[in-house]
RNA sequence: GGUCCCUUCGUCUAAUGGUUAGGACAUUAGGUUUUCAUCCUGAAAAUAGGGGUUCGAUUCCCCUAGGGACUACCA
């Protein structure tokens, strides 16, 4: 029980969570889940300029859209202002920080004079050396202060990082942190180690920038008296460039991911993979079989490019897993998004003509071009012939190779003449493949002269499913209508 | 500039002293097919460079080069 795996997810409320973000949630989830640990969530909401309204629902949604549910009540760092200013003031009083009353102009100048000389740029300790009544002296008269943290003149601060191996830094180098701003709010570095200890973390699993940073927390431990957790650096993810993944790079938010139509099945299998590999050749899984194979020995040093093909290959892998149902379920909003349908009570109106059509239509509508789908979002497109009572494209889509626009009116009248003597009955998909084929033969022409000239004349597209799935989810009246449509547009082109 | 981290096909990666350097995506050639997609088969494609250590280095060490992060009263 003492030595129980805690891990925490702790994003700053400042916009929308990005790929980044989720990378680290998903492997401190997957530690957590692996090694019978918790996976604990906490809101880093301490810069007070930096807030961005609605963020943390954003956060709660991600996660749970994502599935990856995380241990009690989430820790709210602007509510525990008390407790961070109690610690900084403890650190004052042991003599391991001090009042800093620098203005920020005089902090600018500084930093400005020791970039003109090139010399590493920090903190001049000024007001490392106060008098005990010069402090008091500001203090009393109200001049705005922060709490410095008093780094050590020399000295190696050396520590083990699970993914990195042993790092070591200078305290030469090392910069008096800032610990408690002039506001009251603390920075990352205190409130993080703070709530660190307090919420039991075994190990800090976060990205690598913050790698420099971590001797300053080390210093914090050890001069709270508290037991560091293990670090454990994460490598970044880039962008297809190789430099920080962002905007440019295309869409980062997990928010514009999912209205794009990616599934999350696809993007934690994904990002899962961004600097991780179960070591042997399987390349699918689900966030289970993650959980089982997952291991931080495995987590990669070096930094990944984010590599949208594979990405979209894998979103069409999961899109061609998904029962009908649920796949429709998905798709119906992009198709009223792209004003196709709308609902009407239990059925669906076409926009195009106010025809109602069932749910069962739209299925089987779906169901044609699932394999075909990388994103939801692209079913408006590709299943749009289905819901449009016009179609639109050049009469010369419906020629067939080196064949010509009278040759495909006649196969088209003959083929109209033939489908009209059928029963709505043999309008399925197997029935009508063995008819037409039969009609074809007598014909003594090759398949792709019938074949191709009614797709098109049933979808309007150079690609698509083929013709007697297409007819069969019609049915026989539609299915008649187009191919005289067809002829009437060739008609209308000589 | 300073500090730190990193380096296997275009990309994600396997192989931790001995392999024809393996797989996946993408690319490409075929097959299936009325088109596209799916599916199947094949091809091309990598150890950044230089030194060591070793009988032997992708693997261990050093240097160089390149890339990246940090260098805020942001996280």
């Amino acid at each position: 029980m003492e030595n129980k795996n805690r891990v925490r997810f702790a994003p700053s409320p400042t916009g929308s969570m990005h790929i980044g973000n989720v990378r680290n949630a998903l492997y401190d989830f997957l530690f957590a889940k692996k090694n019978n640990g918790e996976f604990l969530l906490r809101i880093e909401d301490t810069d007070q300029d930096r807030y961005a309204p609605g963020s943390i629902e954003q956060i709660y949604e991600v996660l749970k859209w994502l599935g990856l549910d995380w241990h009690g009540e989430p820790i709210i760092q602007s509510t525990r202002l008390e407790l961070y200013k109690k610690n900084a003031e403890e650190l004052v009083k042991n003599g391991h920080a001090y009042y800093c009353f620098c203005s920020k102009e005089r902090l600018e100048e500084v930093r400005k004079d020791q970039e003109a000389k090139k010399l590493p740029s920090c903190y001049d300790r000024h007001c490392r050396n106060l008098s005990e009544e010069e402090i008091a002296n500001n203090l009393e008269s109200r001049t705005p202060f922060v709490i410095r943290l008093k780094v050590p003149e020399s000295g190696i601060i050396e520590f083990e990082d699970v993914i990195k191996g042993k790092v070591s830094f200078d305290l030469k180098t090392i910069d008096d942190q800032v610990l408690l701003k002039s506001d009251g709010f603390p920075t990352y570095h205190l409130a993080s180690v703070t709530d660190d200890n307090e919420m039991k973390i075994s190990h800090v699993i976060r990205s690598e920038e913050w790698l420099p940073s971590t001797p300053k927390h080390l210093l914090l431990y050890k001069f709270f008296g508290w037991e560091p957790p293990r670090f454990v650096h994460l490598p970044m993810i880039l962008g297809s460039d190789k430099s920080k993944l962002s905007k440019r790079h295309g869409a980062t938010s997990v928010a514009e991911f999912k209205e794009q139509g990616y599934l999350p099945e696809a993007l934690i299998n994904f990002i899962a993979f961004l600097g991780w590999n179960p070591g042997d050749e399987r390349e699918i899984f689900s966030l289970d079989e993650l959980v089982d194979a997952f291991s931080l020995d495995k987590v990669h040093k070096a930094p990944a490019v984010f590599n949208m093909e594979k990405l979209d290959w894998l979103n069409g892998h999961y899109i061609r897993q998904k029962s009908l149902d649920e796949l429709a379920r998905l798709c119906l909003p992009y198709l009223e998004k792209a004003k196709l349908i709308k609902p009407t009570g239990e059925d669906y109106n076409l926009i195009d003509n106010n025809e109602t059509v069932n749910l069962d239509y739209i299925k089987s509508a779906i169901a044609l071009e699932q394999e075909r789908m990388k994103k939801l979002s692209e079913v408006a497109d590709l299943t749009k012939f289905f819901f449009q009572n016009e179609l639109d494209y050049p009469a010369e889509l419906l020629i067939w190779k080196k064949s010509n626009l009278e040759e495909a009116a006649v196969n088209l009248k003959a083929l109209n003449e033939f489908l009209s003597g059928l029963t709505e009955a043999n309008f399925t998909k197997e029935i009508l493949e063995t008819k037409v084929k039969q009609f074809i033969q007598t014909e003594q022409k090759g398949i792709g002269d019938f074949l191709w000239p009614l797709r098109v004349a049933l979808t309007g597209e150079k690609a698509s499913p083929g013709p007697f799935e297409v007819a069969h989810v019609l049915g026989q009246e539609k299915t008649l209508k187009r191919i005289n449509d067809a002829i009437n547009k060739i008609k209308k082109n000589a």
